[in-house]
RNA sequence: GGGCCAUUAGCUCAGUCGGCAGAGCACUUGACUUUUAAUCAAGUUGUCCCGCGUUCGAAUCGCGGAUGGCUCACCA
């Protein structure tokens, strides 16, 4: 009875898998089928550009821009794609574009040959093609290379996009990443850039004296933060896994391990939501400095992305989306409390119950879902009416215990953490603690998230007994951090959605 | 999951009141030996997202569905 409805799925259209091998070409449009003629062609006379192995580049179109007086008169050859073709009769300009350039090319009947110019002529826009020849001025001005030897490196099958107005369909953008990276320039500089800040952030930590590590992204605990994690399955072993939501735990095992500074940049598993700010997978980096604390991490933080800023785009004050941002340290301090007190206009240092802050949590209109500690009631409040404020660059500080089950406890005050997130244009960049080292509060620690776990959060933190037996060994005071990278590229290369900045962002899959 | 919007040629997009399916780029043929969004002449290109309905007639109107975008909710 349930399964009468579904025959529709398997009728529907689809009658033609025994005729489609033979059918392919006479459903190909013309341009299709010209370029498949093209090559075929080439391959009867023995000319298959898929049988060439290697081109010798002796320069990239970028250097003979750059340095035109060095190379004028010299003979260079280069290669990319052919992206325009300008032919007038017994001659023709074309543009080829390696990664970093485009160079327009000189050809000429009488200096490749008449049967050369005839196959050149069937070039295809999109072609990959090598060039050789002498680097000249054309008449116009512009730096060009007169062709002595053009060779077809690979025959383009499929039609580029529309070359004024490129390839705008985003969905179209982000699975065929690789259409989008020709035809719209832009897109190719946005993750050069990308390369480069990553590099930058290296070189940074690097020079500060820490050490890259790279620890397990299978985890049999997913630890260190509050998501739900993804699970796979190891055959041999037959154990499920998990895809790590945070390197924490096992970084603070190698300060245990007198690793002292470390950080570790990578991608990070977490089974949520999705939207221009999150992707199911996405880079972070996290630090820990031992004998540091929470403030070390604040100038930490501040440095780090004020020299990669400078260093990448020559200025730490920068525009996104329209709105300036001053990066140029020190930024802004304010405690979370504080940041209450004026955005939302409740003193949490006057509530001294749940019970009252319930009630102030009412008294602004906010839903209360089940038990709300003091604690949590701030942060809701922060994160209802402080967070969107925080556009210039902005430490909050001392965060709940009950929401930072990972971080020491403020000295004098046993609701409070040594714990600070970083925002910038309202969003969360960063997030620092002062590690919690005392083993025995961070069991106890561990016995409250579980708990929060067996009523239903599963987001909550598992027990991990491993971490807490490091612990004992002795941690010392140590400063942790952890920055989201792509929303650090976002912020520096002006993206509006996190999928601009990821190469191939996870996408649904067609059919 | 809710709301709003979109889907037409390989790409970017028009398409009026319901009356033969359009443009630019790309492509094909021809002309042109310093062009550059080359130009000029001629030509080709369609599951109008899918299905059902209303109608003499649907790209256009109605209902249902698919995909995508924005947004709200969710989400350290």
């Amino acid at each position: 009875m349930t399964n009468v409805d579904n025959t529709n799925e398997n009728t529907s259209g689809h009658a033609s898998d025994n005729m489609e091998e033979n059918s392919d070409f006479q459903d190909m449009n013309e341009i299709l089928r010209v370029r498949r003629q093209k090559l075929a062609e080439l391959q009867e006379n023995g000319k298959d550009p898929f049988e060439i192995v290697k081109y010798d580049v002796t320069h990239k179109t970028r250097d003979i821009i750059d340095s035109f007086d060095t190379f004028d008169g010299q003979e260079v050859s280069i290669a990319g794609r052919l992206m325009s073709k300008r032919g007038m009769g017994k001659s023709s300009f074309c543009d080829v574009h390696d990664r970093d350039g485009k160079l327009q090319i000189y050809v000429q009947v009488n200096m490749i040959g008449p049967e050369a110019y005839s196959e050149f002529k069937k070039y295809d826009i999109g072609d990959m093609v090598g060039v050789k020849g002498e680097v000249f001025r054309t008449q116009k001005g512009e730096i060009s290379i007169k062709v002595k030897e053009v060779v077809l490196l690979a025959k383009s099958l499929r039609p580029l996009p529309e070359k004024w107005h490129g390839l705008k369909d985003t969905d179209m953008r982000y699975r065929q990443r690789y259409l989008d990276l020709i035809v719209n320039p832009e897109v190719k500089s946005t993750f050069i850039l990308r390369s480069k800040i990553i590099k930058a952030i290296r070189t940074f930590m690097d020079n500060r004296g820490f050490i890259e590590v790279d620890t397990p992204l299978l985890n049999t605990i997913p630890g260190g933060a509050a998501a739900r994690p993804f699970i796979t399955h190891h055959n041999t072993l037959d154990i499920d896994l998990y895809l790590r939501i945070s390197p924490e735990l096992y970084l603070k095992r190698l300060i245990v391990g007198g690793l002292e500074k470390v950080y570790e940049l990578g991608r990070m598993f977490r089974n949520e939501g999705m939207s221009v700010k999150h992707n199911p997978e996405f880079s972070m980096m996290e630090i820990y400095e031992a004998y540091n604390d929470y403030k070390g991490m604040m100038e930490l933080t501040e440095q780090l992305i004020s020299t990669v800023a400078q260093e990448i785009l020559g200025t730490t004050k920068i525009s996104y989306q329209g709105t300036e941002i001053d990066l140029t340290p020190p930024w802004s301090r304010m405690t979370m409390c504080e940041a209450v007190k004026k955005y939302a206009g409740v003193d949490f240092d006057a509530i001294a119950t749940a019970d009252e802050a319930k009630k102030a949590l009412i008294s602004k209109g906010l839903d209360i879902k089940g038990a709300v500690s003091k604690g949590e009631a701030m942060n809701l409040m922060f994160e209802t009416f402080a967070e969107e404020h925080l556009i210039q660059p902005t430490f909050i500080l001392d965060y709940p215990v009950e929401i930072s089950p990972l971080t020491k406890k403020k000295p004098g005050n046993p609701e409070l953490t040594e714990r600070f997130e970083v925002f910038i244009y309202a969003r969360e960049i960063g997030n620092a603690y002062s590690e919690l080292n005392d083993p025995i509060d961070q069991k106890e620690r561990f016995e409250r998230q579980v708990e929060k776990r067996e009523s239903g959060d599963e987001e909550a933190n598992m027990m991990d007994d491993d971490y807490v037996i490091a612990l004992e060994h002795g941690l010392p005071p140590t400063g942790g951090l952890g920055i989201g990278i792509d929303r650090l590229i976002m912020l520096l290369t002006d993206s509006y959605s996190i999928r601009d900045i990821l190469l191939f962002p996870t996408m649904k899959p067609r059919d």
